[in-house]
RNA sequence: GGUAGGUUACCCAAGUGGCCAACGGGGGCAGACUGUAAAUCUGCUGGCUUACGCCUUCGAUGGUUCGAAUCCAUCACCUACCA
């Protein structure tokens, strides 16, 4: 990062700006001296994924050049569900699984940004803190009453809604920008912060913040929006067949993590080295020229799951997604050492068997890869066999009706068993 | 509250008494080609079964029929118009 540079000219080069208000003001604003800023997360799940990384990195970008971040989890929020971006209602959680929910995203909100620097260390702040002991009379009153219904129909995320003669929007998430604008405002009175950032699709909430915090304060607070990621064939960012891709290791594990930015299109990997990574301008335009000379090397793609999987999950945890990916992909698994394969077991999903069931006739291949979860059903199983899909230990299957026994297992422990390029599980004798 | 239309597999969407496990598209999975890429081509895409075949599915329940996703009744939900 360079010393001296602004913070907008940082997003900027790295296309992180998707909009701005007033942005010659803000830059100066924020080239006089350090700003507080903050951006909401809300619980909708028991984990971040990656889409999230987007603005809570960006924080970190702030905070590497002097500012002073807070990342407001959003518990009071959460329980009432934004429509922006969405094309249906939500489904109300719990307010059990959402206090699990907000227990989680904190802890990875605590590892993902620095609180202990010692100028301007982040700071971690729930909505529900001062948006809960405030009474629903008391709301409209003193927030309801700022805001004009006229208006608030014609931001995008209502608008989409009320158009959809399907879905419709409930009085309860139409007036969820109320309560983030409500944020902004007590943050801004409290913290003094005095700029929001958040995905493109926050625009409409952020914008209903400032006004709120102009109308009750007379103060001039800023807004920045990062733009929603798309892949280069036009899908969503982060979404899998899997589903999302999660920060906790226990929903996607540090190999599935690594090999989801190893398998970035060609055509995305410089710009998620752009979104994404700390590396500095240079560093990035010259795995950009080595890709560009050797795409088959695929140097970007591998510092870009490098770097991610350092940062989310450490780099112990990352040489190890490195070393039990060069393992799989790396052909035959003959002449590899038991200490060498030892190291993808627990890496990749692994499950015990009962060796009893390996002795004799030994047990029929599709019931394995069903039971190992790489095939929906046995009858699934036989038909991936059948079209040369499945490897036992690396080496391809094609008889449908092979048996699995004894003699199979490496280092007379283990079972290798893969479908398809990359999906693999072991399976290990008890 | 009234009237009309709708509810089909992961999504969209055909099907309106037997030829329907259900056209087509998307998505997904696998194969070839490659670089764990893109593009392209091929196969698969309810469950069980080596196979013949069997079983479950078309909002829910009950009925008519030799036979229903298709017809009837009731219920639920959605949409539109009316009040």
């Amino acid at each position: 990062m360079t010393q001296g540079m602004n913070i907008i000219d940082e997003l900027e080069w790295r296309g992180l700006v998707a909009d701005c208000t007033d942005k010659a003001e803000l830059r100066q604003r924020l080239e006089a001296s350090p700003i507080v800023l903050y951006a909401g997360f809300d619980p909708t799940a028991d984990s971040l994924h990656v889409g999230n990384l987007v603005p809570l990195l960006a924080l970190r970008r702030f905070q590497l050049l002097g500012h002073h971040p807070i990342a407001v989890a959003g518990g009071a929020t959460g329980l009432v569900g934004d429509p922006s971006g969405r094309a249906s209602e939500r489904q109300l959680l719990t307010p059990e699984a959402l206090a699990h929910n907000i227990g989680c995203v904190k802890k990875q909100l605590r590892q993902l940004l620095d609180f202990d620097a010692a100028a301007n260390p982040a700071r971690l702040a729930d909505n529900a803190d001062w948006t809960a002991p405030v009474s629903y009379l008391e709301f409209l009153r003193e927030v309801g009453k700022h805001f004009s219904v006229n208006q608030m129909i014609g931001k995008e995320s209502v608008r989409a809604r009320m158009e959809d003669r399907e879905g419709g929007i409930s009085y309860t998430e139409f007036s969820y920008m109320l309560l983030q604008a409500f944020d902004f405002y007590h943050l801004h009175k409290e913290l003094r912060c005095e700029l929001q950032i958040g995905g493109s699709d926050q625009w409409g909430n952020i914008t209903a913040g400032m006004e709120l915090t102009r109308k009750k304060l007379g103060a001039r607070v800023f807004g920045l929006t990062l733009p929603l990621i798309l892949n280069s064939d036009g899908s969503k960012f982060g979404k899998t067949a899997a589903g999302a891709v999660w920060v906790d290791a226990e929903k996607t594990s540090v190999y599935r993590f690594y090999q989801f930015w190893i398998r970035t299109d060609d055509r995305d990997v410089c710009r998620y080295l752009n979104y994404f990574t700390f590396l500095n301008k240079e560093e990035i335009e010259a795995l950009a020229a080595e890709h560009q000379a050797r795409p088959e090397a695929r140097a970007a793609h591998k510092a870009l799951a490098r770097a991610m999987t350092d940062l989310v999950h450490g780099p112990g945890a990352a040489a190890e997604a490195v070393r039990a990916s060069e393992i799989l992909f790396g052909g035959e698994l003959e002449g590899v050492a038991e200490s060498t394969f030892r190291e993808i077991v627990g890496e990749v999903p692994t499950r015990q068997i009962d060796k009893a069931r390996l002795d004799g006739a030994g047990t029929p291949l599709a019931e394995l890869l069903a039971e190992a979860g790489l095939s929906a059903s046995k009858g699934q199983a036989r038909k991936d066999i059948e079209g040369g899909g499945v490897y036992v230990n690396n080496i391809r299957e094609a008889g449908a009706r092979r048996n699995v026994k004894t003699g199979d297992l490496l280092f007379g422990k283990h079972l290798l068993l893969r479908k398809g390029k990359r999906n693999y599980t072991v399976l290990s004798v008890q």
